[in-house]
DNA sequence: CAGTCATGTGTACGATCGTACACATAGGAC
DNA sequence: GTCCTATGTGTACGATCGTACACATGACTG
């Protein structure tokens, strides 16, 4: 049946010089032509192998969401007990979120595309779950969803809180913001998000019951 | 000196239109002749008035970010007593910023922006300069950052959680979405992040000191 | 009133875009 | 070997883009 002639793999590798080039150019500066290029494939691949640039989008960023779910997954999947399933997601932000310019500018291009464009929140949310869903493991679901947005914040403001100059976080007369103060911040949020409110109206179990 | 032929607002229409032009259709698709349309003025003006689209852009995020910040100030402005605080940022994300597709896609667009280029990443660093200095009318300095991650986080999930379908957050199995809920679990969770942890390695005075 | 200059406009050019479609070519059937 | 067809490619077209630049024109000067 399947009578490819060569290079099987055209298709995935198209869809990797995608996200380079909308790393590097953004999905405003991203082209068939430009994208045929990195990947070394001739402009008619394009349209031969997608029918067009939202149909390339949209596998793009769901390989791009799946891939950064995976790890997301494996460290909370390692922890073992409430203290150290809060020390992966500090780690998580610090280590994963926060150290590669590639990722959070790809997060944000699908954030904006997702803003407009309903198919591509599918992908947002298809993600949102599955970090809940890791989430779930150590704690309760009301809980889930509060540290995902906070994740998701404190990430956020890490990165686009930088001076203009470069990738860091600033420092103003506000608190400072070398490593490890940073980290410790982090870590102080993530406690504080994850211990019920005193006057809490809601039941109040913060972590999950023992079984499963 | 001046001698402005008529029309002397022309900058600011054009810089209106832009803003309505990228939140329709995006800032990829954005360009000097749609903007010049919707604006009602000749393409020349274009560059005439703006040395070319980043000047363009940056001039229309600066204002979208002083707007939004202004109604954060006047609404955490209005509170007294930290339990009025507590409820306006509630307000705040229910209010003002999960009821406008505009705004979420504005928003999105900017972020991206500040991704890649420096330039706009200036503009992302003052807007949450000023948010952090309207909840430190409240809160201290440690929490107003947290507390803005949250905000920033609870936000873009609410509206990137929503079914592809429309607007609103969806349901799976997890907790129920309806209004009311989803504002005890908002306040629920501005709560917890507005209360020091108990093992705290920071000092941990959460409310601002009486004075100032 | 005439002259002059800052202010603003219309048009045309070269670059780049996505897509359609006629064509090439490898691989299996016989 | 010879066909035949699924698979893949090169090219050319029309649309759209940003920008440059020659020109118009209102408003002040004298």
């Amino acid at each position: 049946m399947a009578t490819r002639r060569f290079d099987p793999d055209r298709r995935e590798r198209i869809i990797d010089a995608a996200l380079d080039v909308i790393a590097a150019e953004g999905v405003a500066g991203a082209s068939h032509r430009k994208i045929a290029a990195h990947a070394g494939v001739p402009l008619g691949s394009m349209s031969y192998h997608f029918s067009g640039m939202d149909e390339l989008l949209a596998e793009a960023f769901t390989r791009f969401g799946t891939s950064i779910s995976d790890r997301f997954d494996e460290r909370l999947g390692r922890a073992v007990g409430i203290d150290a399933a809060r020390q992966a997601v500090v780690d998580l932000i610090h280590e994963d979120l926060l150290d590669s310019q590639r990722e959070l500018v790809l997060t944000h291009e699908l954030y904006t595309l997702a803003a407009r464009k309903p198919e591509f929140r599918a992908i947002t949310r298809d993600w949102m779950a599955r970090s809940r869903r890791a989430l779930g493991l150590h704690f309760d679901p009301v809980t889930c969803r509060m540290l995902d947005a906070l994740i998701e914040g404190l990430s956020i403001h890490a990165a686009l809180d930088a001076e203009p100059g470069n990738t860091e976080p600033h420092s103003d007369s506000e608190p400072s913001d070398s490593e490890p103060h940073s980290r410790a911040r982090t870590a102080e949020a993530v406690a504080r998000i994850t211990t019920p409110a005193l006057d809490s109206t809601t039941p109040d179990t913060t972590r999950k019951a023992a079984h499963e």
